[in-house]
DNA sequence: TTGGGTGCAAAGGCTTTGCATGTGA
DNA sequence: TCACATGCAAAGCCTTTGCACCCAA
């Protein structure tokens, strides 16, 4: 996490921006649960327990700008909230995120990588012409453990 | 058209809903524009100019309705609007949506079919035990009319 | 007749914005 | 010092809801 720190105050000086207390305190927040899929308010509610003044504003702003250094990923899943999660992409050049299962049950979110979409990426190339930069897949069903009750 | 309308009065009497006529006007405003992502707001001004004394309320209404009655598709965009479609559901029982390009530079929006997915969600099944009934899948990038500009 | 449907306006709920104050560089 | 950042509250904006009236069945 502390490479991770670095990199995002390299970030923030590269572009005019200036490290501040809350920046960190919220990109520490969503370091240090990845995998999780927060929303600003649930962000808010945990970066309050070390700071108390933060303002849900702010945590909106640095949202916005996170997202836009490509630091978090975005994620709706269209229940009036947008959610948020640190950024994993080992591979700075293509950008592409991984997928996510969400139980239709229980809500539980399991994420997993594949690499099956750049076949079909290439084909859409070849065939239409379009240039696929970027994509997000959301599949819906029934998890294990939901399945086995 | 005639079809899917007749179609729609069937599942309003069955599911023990009346036939009304701004029910029947909102439907033949999405079906009459296949392909095209509308949102409610535009749904509303379709329908005002054959019935100006439609509420905007109305069309929610209708829309939620006719989305859970799977005769149309939802499509959200993350700018702010969630869109409808006409839902084209060959096979009544996989009930798999078409999937999305979305270009970045104009923001028209592509469809094509694929089930290039399906093999994945076979995957998923035997190594995660998760059991994938529905899916949404955007591809961003660049179309070719803005390639070529 | 009568219970669901509609229109209107108000309320909800997430997110953004304006502005005065605070603070990193 | 000084431009950017923050907190607070207000405003925005899409969508939902309450309620009295209306109209399919």
């Amino acid at each position: 996490m502390p490479d991770n720190q670095e990199q995002f105050k390299y970030l923030l000086k590269q572009n005019g921006l200036k490290v501040t207390t809350q920046r960190i305190a919220i990109l520490e927040v969503l370091n240090s649960r990845p995998g999780e899929h927060l929303t600003a308010e649930e962000i808010y509610d945990f970066v309050r327990v070390k700071y108390p003044d933060i303002g849900l504003a702010t945590v909106y702003r640095t949202i916005q700008m996170l997202s836009e250094l490509n630091l978090i990923d975005k994620l709706s899943l269209d229940d009036g909230y947008v959610r948020y999660e640190i950024s994993k992409n080992d591979t700075e050049e293509t950008g592409h995120h991984h997928h996510h299962l969400i139980c239709l049950d229980c809500g539980n979110i399991y994420t997993f990588q594949d690499d099956l979409l750049e076949t079909l990426e290439m084909r859409i190339k070849e065939t239409l012409g379009f240039e696929v930069v970027d994509h997000e897949v959301k599949l819906y069903g029934h998890c294990k453990k939901c399945r086995g009750d």
